[in-house]
Formats: C-alpha cells, sequence, structure tokens
RNA sequence: GCCCACGUGGUGGAAUUGGUAGACACGCUACCUUGAGGGGGUAGUGUUCGCAAGGACGUGCUGGUUCGACUCCAGUCGUGGGCACCA
C-alpha cells in the first residue's frame, strides 16, 4: 500500500507547483485569444464614435461574398494589413472607422437555391455566420455594430433610392454635371432640346417646344428615357440561355459565362441601363488626384479607351439602281489622312448594308453576312489572321475630292464600337492595308518621303502629308487641326472624343438581387414613391426563369404595384388602371456594392442613406485594400456613383478613396506524389528520373515541412491507394512541389482555422505578413509558420523571469545597449507600417527580440513600449501582457513610441574598405575623423598595404560615415 | 500586337533609395538538452578553389554611365496580369 502511495504523493507534491509554474511560463495563446476576443466584443473596444473631437481615420477592405466554402489562408491577407494599420491610427490618436459586411447577394446562393429548394436568404445567412466566426477568430478590430448586408432590405432600400435619383437625373455637359430631370422638362417645355447640350442616346431626335408640349404624358416620358442617367433601351446583350441571365462583358470569359462555363449568344432585349459614359472623362481625370496603383489606374484608362479624333459623315453616291443618298457618319483618330481613304468597311451588322447593296453583290453580300453572323465572338478573337470582306456596289463621295470611293463590308470593324463604320486609309493603317491588299483595291501614299510598299506606316509623329490638296507639308498636328476646320465649315463634320466605354447594363434575369422599384404602365417605367422603400424581395416557388422565359420574379403571385394603396399586391388585381405589373429584372452584383462604404458612415440610419453630420465628419475613405481582380467592375462603377453622389451634393469628395493597395494572391503549393505508369507503385522524388509517372495531387496536409509525405495518412484519405506500393528513398517517401492557384480540386487549400488551432491568431497573422510583401503574389507553405511561432514564445519568454517562473519586469533605468534596440525598432516599424511594408516590421520584431533576449533585458520601460509596438500585428498577445504589466485598460489605446535619435547616436563605425569596389575587409574608426584623417589611418593600415602590394593607389574615395573605396 | 508589373541562395524574401548583396525566417548539417515530442539551445549553411589563411565568381542575359550598380540608362530574354481586328 504504501509502496504505491509513496511516488504517488510525490507527484501530488510535485505536479501542482510544476504545472503553476508551466501555465505561467507558457504561452498559452489559445486562452488568451478568446478572453481578449470576448473581452473587445463585450467592451466594444473598437466601437467607432461619429462625433468626436479625434481626427478621423477610414480604413476600408473589401467586404466578401459569403460564399460556402469559408475562408480560406489567402481570403485574410488584406484584412490583417488593414487591420493593422487600423490599429496603428488608433495608437496615434485618430478616431479610426474599420467595418465590415457582406456583398450578399449573388449567383452562388441562387443556383444552390435552384438546386436545393432551399431559399438563398438562409444560406446566405449560413455562410455569414460561418464567416464571422471564422473572422472573429483573427482578431480584427472590426466596428461590428456598423455591418451591412447588401441583401438585407434595410440596406438595398437605399440601393434601390439611388436608383431611383439616377432615373431622375441627366447630364448637362454645359455644367458638367448630372441634373435633375424637371429641369429638363421645364428647358424641353420652353425651348425644345437643340440647345439642351446633354449627355443621351445618340438617335435623340431635335425638336422644338411646341413638338414637347405637344407630346402626350408617354410620349414625354419615352422621350426623357433617352436622357436619364438609368434608362431603359433594346441593347444587344450577353444572353445566356443555360442560366436565363444576360452577362456583362466581364462576366464573360472566352465566350463562356465566367460562373458555370455555359455558351454566350447575341440577343437584343429590352434593358435597365447606367449612362456611365456621361462620366467617362471626369472617371479618367479623376485618376489623377487619387493614389492607386499605376496598374490599376492603367486598366481603367484602358477599359475608358479614349482617343481623340474626329466625327464625319460621307454621302453615298445616287445610282440608277440606288436612288437616295445616304449619309455613313465614321470616327477617325487620323482625319489628316482624309486624302489617303480609298475605301470604306462597314461592320456586316450595319444597318446600311441592306439598302446600300446592289442587285450583282446582293448575293455575295448577303452570303458574307449571314457567315460572319454565325462566327461567334470566340472564333472571331482566334482567328485574327483572315481577311475577309465583301463589296457592297455602292459607293461614298469624297468630301473634297468628289472622287468615288467604294464600299465595302468586313468583319475587322465592329458594330458596338464607334459607328460601326471606318474610312479605310490603306497606307495609314495596317489592317486597312492588309484588307486593301488582299482585294486589290488601291493604296495611294499620302506621307512625304515613305515607302508604304511593304506595309502601312502608321507613325503619326513623324507624318508630313502629302498628295492632299491644302493639306500638303503639314505634320499630323495642324493637318488634323486644319482638316477639321475644313469639315466643320463644310458642316459635314467635327473634331470629337471616343470612348471606348460602353453604358452599363444594370438588368439580370436573376432572383437573389435587388428588386427594381419600377412598375410599368403601357411600358412605361414609373418609380415606386421613395417612402415606400424598400420594395422587398417576393417569395417564388422556383427561382429559375418561367416557362415564358421571364426572369424568376415572374413566378412570384404577389408581385404588383397598387398605385392607390401604395404597396404590392397580388398579381391577380392587375387591371392596368390602378394596379400595374411590377419589374421582373433584378439589380446586378456591382449594385450594392457601389455605395457600401458611405453606408458605412450611418448604416442604422432609416430616414437618409447617411446623415449630414456622418458624411461631413468620415468624407472619405482613407485606406482601401482589396484585390485588382475588381479593376474595371466595382472599382469603376462605385466611382462613378460616387461622382453622381457628388454632383447631387450628397457626398463632400468627388473620389471616395484616397488611397487603394491591392493585395497579392496567396497561391497554394500543391504536393504530387509519382506513380509509374501502368502500375501501383509509387516513388518518391528522387527516384523518378528517366521514369514514365503520373504526377497526382496530394493533400498538402499529408505533407510535412521536409517535403516528406504521412505515407499511412495517404493511405487513408485516398482508399483506392490502400494496397499500392512505396518505393522509398532512404527512409523517407518525398513529394514533389509546384506552385498554383488555391483550390479545392487541387488539394492545396489551408484553412485559416486549423491554423488559429494549431499556432493562433496572432502567429497567423504575423506570419500571413512575414511572407513577403502585401502587393506581391506569393506561395503559401505552412511548413514556414514555426519560426514565427517561435519568435511569440520568445517574446513571452521575455516578459517572464526563468529563475521565479513568473511574470516579471524590472523597474531599474534601462541600459543604452536596450535603448538602442529599442528605438532602432520604433524607427522601422514606424517606416514600415507607413510605407505598407509589413514583412519587415515582422523582421525587425525578431531581431530586436532576439537582441533583447540576449541582453537579458527585463526593463518595464523597454519592454512596455515593445507590447504597443506589436500590438497591431499580434492584438490577443500585446494585450496579456499589457494587462499582466499592470494596466486596466485596453492596449489598442496606447500612445505609439516616439522615436528619439539620441539613443542611436554613435561615435564609431565598422568602414567597408574596397578596393575597386569590392570589399575586402572593415576597420572600425571613430566618426569624429575627417576625411583626410580617414584615408590617412586607412592608407597606413596593413590590411590595405597588403592589398596594394606595394601598388600606388591612383584614387581614394572617403564618404564620411559610410564606406572608403580605393582605386588601384 | 499594345499596356503594366516582376526576375536576388534549395525556399519565402531583405538591402538605409548609388555605398559591406543575401538581413529575418523556412529547410538542411553537426552537436548539446529533455523520459518523449510538432520542445529548448549552440554552431554552420550563395557557388567554387583551398587542409587552412585566403582567393575567384555571383542579383535573368548583353552593353553603358560611375571611384562604386540588385539599384540608374539602352537593348534583350523569361514569368505573371490587363486590353485586344478600338478605326
Amino acid at each position: 500500500m504504501w509502496g504505491i502511495a509513496f511516488p504517488f504523493q510525490l507527484i501530488l507534491l510535485f505536479l501542482p507547483h510544476y504545472k503553476e509554474k508551466d501555465q505561467k511560463m507558457s504561452y498559452d495563446f489559445r486562452r488568451i485569444e478568446d478572453k481578449w476576443q470576448e473581452y473587445w466584443a463585450k467592451n466594444q473596444t473598437f466601437r467607432a464614435e461619429n462625433k468626436s473631437d479625434k481626427k478621423k481615420f477610414y480604413v476600408l477592405d473589401m467586404f466578401p461574398y459569403p460564399s460556402g466554402a469559408g475562408l480560406h489562408v489567402g481570403h485574410p491577407l488584406g484584412y490583417i494589413a488593414s487591420d493593422i494599420y487600423a490599429r496603428y491610427k488608433r495608437h496615434q490618436g485618430y478616431n479610426v472607422l474599420h467595418p465590415m459586411g457582406y456583398d450578399s447577394f449573388g449567383l452562388p446562393a441562387e443556383q444552390y437555391a435552384i438546386q436545393t429548394g432551399q431559399h438563398p436568404a438562409i444560406t446566405t445567412e449560413t455562410n455569414i455566420k460561418r464567416y464571422r466566426e471564422q473572422l472573429d477568430k483573427l482578431g480584427f478590430s472590426f466596428d461590428w455594430s456598423r455591418e451591412v448586408r447588401t441583401s438585407d432590405p434595410s440596406y438595398y432600400k437605399w440601393t434601390q433610392w439611388i436608383f431611383i435619383q439616377l432615373f431622375n437625373s441627366w447630364y448637362d455637359k454645359d455644367s458638367d454635371k448630372a441634373e435633375s430631370i424637371s429641369l429638363l422638362e421645364e428647358r424641353l417645355g420652353k425651348e425644345g432640346n437643340e440647345r439642351i447640350n446633354a449627355v443621351c442616346d445618340d438617335d435623340t431626335p431635335v425638336i422644338d417646344a411646341a413638338q414637347w408640349n405637344g407630346m402626350d404624358r408617354d410620349e414625354q416620358q419615352k422621350f426623357l428615357l433617352k436622357y436619364r442617367l438609368t434608362y431603359l433601351a433594346d441593347t444587344e446583350v450577353n444572353w445566356c440561355p443555360a442560366l436565363g441571365t444576360v452577362l456583362a462583358n466581364d462576366e464573360i470569359i472566352n465566350g463562356v459565362s465566367e460562373r458555370g462555363g455555359h455558351p454566350v449568344v447575341r440577343k437584343k432585349m429590352t434593358q435597365w441601363s447606367m449612362r456611365i459614359t456621361a462620366y467617362a472623362q471626369r472617371l479618367l481625370d479623376g485618376l489623377e488626384t487619387i493614389d492607386w496603383p499605376q496598374p490599376l489606374k492603367d486598366a481603367q484608362t484602358n477599359w475608358i479607351g479614349r482617343s481623340v479624333g474626329a466625327s464625319l459623315t460621307f454621302y453615298t453616291a445616287k445610282s440608277d439602281e440606288i436612288t437616295s443618298s445616304y449619309p455613313i457618319e465614321v470616327f477617325t483618330t487620323r482625319p489628316d489622312t482624309l486624302f489617303g481613304v480609298s475605301f470604306m468597311t462597314l461592320a456586316p451588322e450595319h444597318e446600311l448594308v441592306e439598302k446600300i447593296t446592289t442587285k450583282d453583290q446582293k448575293e455575295e453580300v448577303e452570303r458574307y453576312v449571314e457567315k460572319s453572323a454565325k462566327r461567334s465572338e470566340r472564333d472571331r478573337m482566334a482567328d485574327v489572321k483572315t481577311i475577309s470582306g465583301a463589296f457592297t456596289g455602292s459607293y461614298v463621295l469624297h468630301p473634297f475630292t468628289g472622287e468615288p470611293i467604294p464600299i465595302w463590308i468586313g468583319d475587322y470593324v465592329l458594330a458596338g464600337y464607334g459607328t460601326g463604320a471606318v474610312m479605310s486609309v490603306p497606307c495609314g493603317d495596317q489592317r486597312d492595308y492588309d484588307f486593301a491588299k488582299h482585294f486589290n483595291i488601291p493604296i495611294p501614299n499620302i506621307f512625304n518621303g515613305v515607302d508604304i510598299s511593304e506595309e502601312a506606316f502608321s507613325d503619326k509623329e513623324n507624318t508630313i502629308i502629302a498628295n492632299s490638296d491644302f493639306l500638303n507639308g503639314l505634320a499630323y498636328k495642324e493637318a488634323s487641326a486644319r482638316i477639321i476646320k475644313a469639315l466643320e465649315e463644310k458642316g459635314i463634320g467635327k473634331g470629337k472624343i471616343n470612348y471606348r466605354l460602353r453604358d452599363a447594363v444594370f438588368s439580370r434575369q436573376r432572383y437573389w438581387g435587388e428588386p427594381f422599384p419600377v412598375y410599368y404602365i403601357n411600358g412605361i417605367p414609373h418609380m415606386i414613391p421613395e417612402t415606400r422603400l424598400p420594395l422587398t424581395l417576393p417569395e417564388v416557388e422556383k427561382y429559375l426563369p418561367t416557362e415564358t422565359g421571364e426572369p424568376p420574379l415572374g413566378n412570384a403571385t404577389d408581385w404588383a404595384w397598387c398605385t392607390k394603396s401604395e404597396q404590392v399586391v397580388a398579381n391577380d388585381l392587375i387591371d392596368h388602371k390602378q394596379v400595374f405589373p411590377l419589374e421582373l429584372n433584378t439589380m446586378p452584383g456591382w449594385a450594392g456594392s457601389s455605395q457600401y462604404f458611405n453606408r458605412y458612415m450611418d448604416p442604422e440610419n432609416d430616414e437618409e442613406i447617411f446623415s449630414k453630420e456622418a458624411i461631413s465628419y468620415w468624407e472619405d475613405v482613407d485606406l482601401y485594400i482589396g484585390g485588382i481582380e475588381h479593376a474595371t467592375g466595382h472599382l469603376l462603377y462605385s466611382r462613378f456613383w460616387q461622382k453622381f453622389m457628388f454632383d447631387k451634393g450628397w457626398v463632400v469628395k468627388e473620389e471616395y478613396a484616397r488611397k487603394l493597395i491591392n493585395q497579392g494572391m496567396i497561391l497554394g503549393t500543391s504536393a504530387f506524389v509519382y506513380r509509374e505508369k501502368g502500375t501501383q507503385r509509387f516513388l518518391s522524388r528522387d527516384l523518378i528520373e528517366g521514369k514514365e509517372v503520373d504526377p497526382i495531387h496530394a493533400d498538402v496536409s499529408l505533407v510535412n515541412a521536409s517535403d516528406e509525405l504521412d505515407i499511412e495518412g495517404f493511405k487513408k484519405w485516398r482508399p483506392e491507394f490502400k494496397n499500392a506500393e512505396f518505393v522509398l528513398d532512404g527512409e523517407v517517401f518525398q513529394v514533389g512541389r509546384e506552385v498554383e492557384k488555391m483550390s479545392k480540386s487541387k488539394y492545396n487549400v489551408v484553412n485559416p482555422d486549423a491554423i488559429c488551432q494549431e499556432y493562433g491568431a496572432d502567429a497567423l497573422r504575423l506570419y500571413e505578413m512575414f511572407l513577403g510583401p502585401l502587393e506581391q503574389s506569393k506561395p503559401w507553405n505552412t511548413a514556414g509558420i514555426t519560426g514565427v511561432y517561435s519568435f511569440l514564445k520568445k517574446l513571452w519568454r521575455l516578459f517572464h523571469s526563468h529563475e521565479k517562473g513568473t511574470f516579471y519586469l524590472s523597474e531599474t533605468v534601462p541600459n543604452p545597449e536596450s535603448l538602442k534596440t529599442l528605438h532602432k525598432t520604433i524607427k522601422k516599424v514606424t517606416e514600415d507600417i507607413e510605407a505598407f511594408s509589413f514583412n519587415t516590421s515582422v523582421s525587425t520584431f525578431m531581431i530586436c527580440v532576439n537582441e533583447l533576449s540576449a541582453q537579458k533585458c527585463h526593463s518595464r520601460q523597454i519592454l512596455e513600449a515593445l507590447i504597443i509596438l506589436i500590438a497591431p500585428y499580434a492584438p490577443h498577445l500585446a494585450e496579456e501582457l499589457w494587462a499582466k504589466a499592470g494596466h486596466n485598460t485596453s492596449v489598442s489605446v496606447a500612445s505609439f513610441p516616439i522615436f528619439e535619435e539620441k539613443y542611436l547616436v554613435e561615435d564609431q563605425k565598422e568602414y567597408p574598405i574596397s578596393f575597386n569596389g569590392k570589399m575586402r575587409f572593415t576597420l572600425t574608426l571613430p566618426l569624429s575623423l575627417s576625411k583626410e584623417e580617414v584615408e590617412a589611418k586607412v592608407l597606413s593600415h596593413e590590411k590595405t598595404q597588403a592589398q596594394l602590394a606595394g601598388k600606388e593607389p591612383k584614387k581614394v574615395i572617403v564618404v564620411p560615415g559610410k564606406i572608403v573605396n580605393i582605386v588601384v
């Protein structure tokens, strides 16, 4: 009995003591992180106030679409960076707005609903919960009281509201801003539209006041649609039959839908459009005023595609067969080459083709038109080399020479760009040149001293015009100005700036999006009253298009608007007198994300989109972090809406984000095992040379830091390989590695939850930053996290006394060495955060902790400063140490340490001594020495003499405090 | 084809903006510590010649500017991204 009891008592004696010491000493990140996440939530530590004497700072992340897959380690990268910056700004005394929300309308939830019948709102709710849990685990300092969800009626009320405001506006080119539609009506009633300089549909007829006043209300409304900033138009759209929806150009990849990969065809449909083209120039100009990455600005500049030139009209020649003369408008960037035109080319889809084609050519032209209509965009794109076209048989007359110019059609001219017609100048444009060569059309040379026998000459800068009447001898610029003047005098043309940017189609044939606040009377759209917003999404039985091809909202039974009761009523009640059908389309994904950054400023406001006080305090986003994939989508549309809001005086800044950073993508490091062809034998990586093998993806969690496979784990994971033979290289089986996009199908997805569980959120945050520059794409490799994990443990140990086994800070005056280490760190870390160079600040922390550990520093003065420095990066650990150091407020409001030069002052320098620019040895010398003294000391040194080997130095360069270079 | 970004050890990357290339980590090697470990520690680790001291080479490639170049200039190759028969 005693024999057992004695050692047992011994254990009892030692265990509690041992455990206690162990617990105090060891870095128990799970307990610490749970504790502080709870503390922040309970105390609303990061709640931002709209009224404050402090200066504001707004740090914004692109809000996520809550997908069913949850977050992988690539998603939080930008959030960690912005969180560090937000926390840093709080330490600097700013009132920081750092919100988060969800872009929760979208196709995946809808497709899931189609498959399962589950309402998208339910899936969305579930996904959001999951996202929130994952985000919370990472210790972000979001002000969750400001959360927005684009699918929430209290939010999309304001998306609908903005839509109505756009509907009620038009763009006046004279005032160069959006104006109220009632102003336009007033002017139309007084003077017609001849003097109204507006952005409007191309086919808008010129009318006088009498004509306007003579229209009935419906006709007037139809006419106004030509001006409204959001309008209904028959547009040729990318119709995807499989999805039953229209896709934007940027939602189509290689001719198939981005989501699902279904075929896409061209089709005419009545759609809502946004007149973003009205803002083309201002969207370009605005880029100059904001600190956004150049590649992103380039992408937007490209997308807007401004080109300067002239628009002019040619008239077709009458003939016995074609008895009327038709105008053909063209746009050209080279009006100076007008005398070099030797043919015209129309897009096969051009409306005039039918009218001007002669009997003789009819068959050929029809065949060609038919042929090119069949070709998909994809074919046309893939097949750039083939030159094809057909002659219409008709001519236009040259506006100055009167010469007849043959009219051709060719599919290299795009119906959707410019006017769908070009004046072809083969000597000055390679495509025109190739076309002319192919069809034996003459190529007149209108350039002085240029050989065009092999190719066209398109160098504007070195152009001297010849054979061109009054343009002879002029350069590009002068010739263009002269010809534009001449065209204007003749009344057949003018200088023009053309944009590639198209108006944005705003209708989607989907269920899970914002309903339009629109009902129809006689096919004319009317807005429901603002006071009745939001118009909430109706329930439907099925989320698919209806059998008659209507959008999913066509399945709703209660989807009609009663103008008397001002509410949604059953479809049965539609009488087209009081009750009218509602719009069946919904808004696209980018609608909800185009103003969310302003709504965060005052998210609970039910009276206004945001209060005047809120917008005038927060103004704009100081730092916006997100992916570059939104360059020509969200980031362009949101700028457009902001400019509109600015015109209306609702926001105070024309550009909503001063600075933007694109975080790079985190790539996966896939692992491969190699199976010998035709066998069940797997070979370790080093054994595959000369063998024919099939690489097979292995889950990255089965591979350790040395690329060794857990064979048993692999067999369990892929039971079909249970009996496979594994040929080892010595003791181990090695896998191959390859960097690919992180994706489920490649088994290289790394889940942040697992990492938090094993190493903690602070380690994950540090590691994501340590990986490399924020903007750069970089591969993920979980193995490396042990580096920052050991660093955190080392940091923890720095605050504990090994002897006492407890938390320990000394109150003694710090030694100069430790002060130097600290201030070196303050300097570097401050510079790094300001430059968004988070990877280098993590290394700086490591160096700092290495040095302080070596110095056995326990000084409160030093270590408390270090806690604050590191708090933005590892907030949980910092809070815990801060509390242990005796503080009872959150470290997040402590002032950031200030760098003091005096601690870094050196009195000597280890000079690198180089010969012909190559460093040979170093020499420590006092910094007080003059140039001459340094030179003398260095030259007399024995190592210098050895290097010189008796030769005389030709020249000695001394840069005091930096370097000595001796030229031999 | 046009526009943009980027090329540094076995790997991720650093370099005070023209001044000691490879900081800090991962990995690897050897050793110490622990009952054991996904623990802690010490030393080494660009390539190459050499027992060593020491030398040579080295930032995609070729030139140039400079006392001195990863850094600036010209050209070139490669990788990634955007746009694309845009008149």
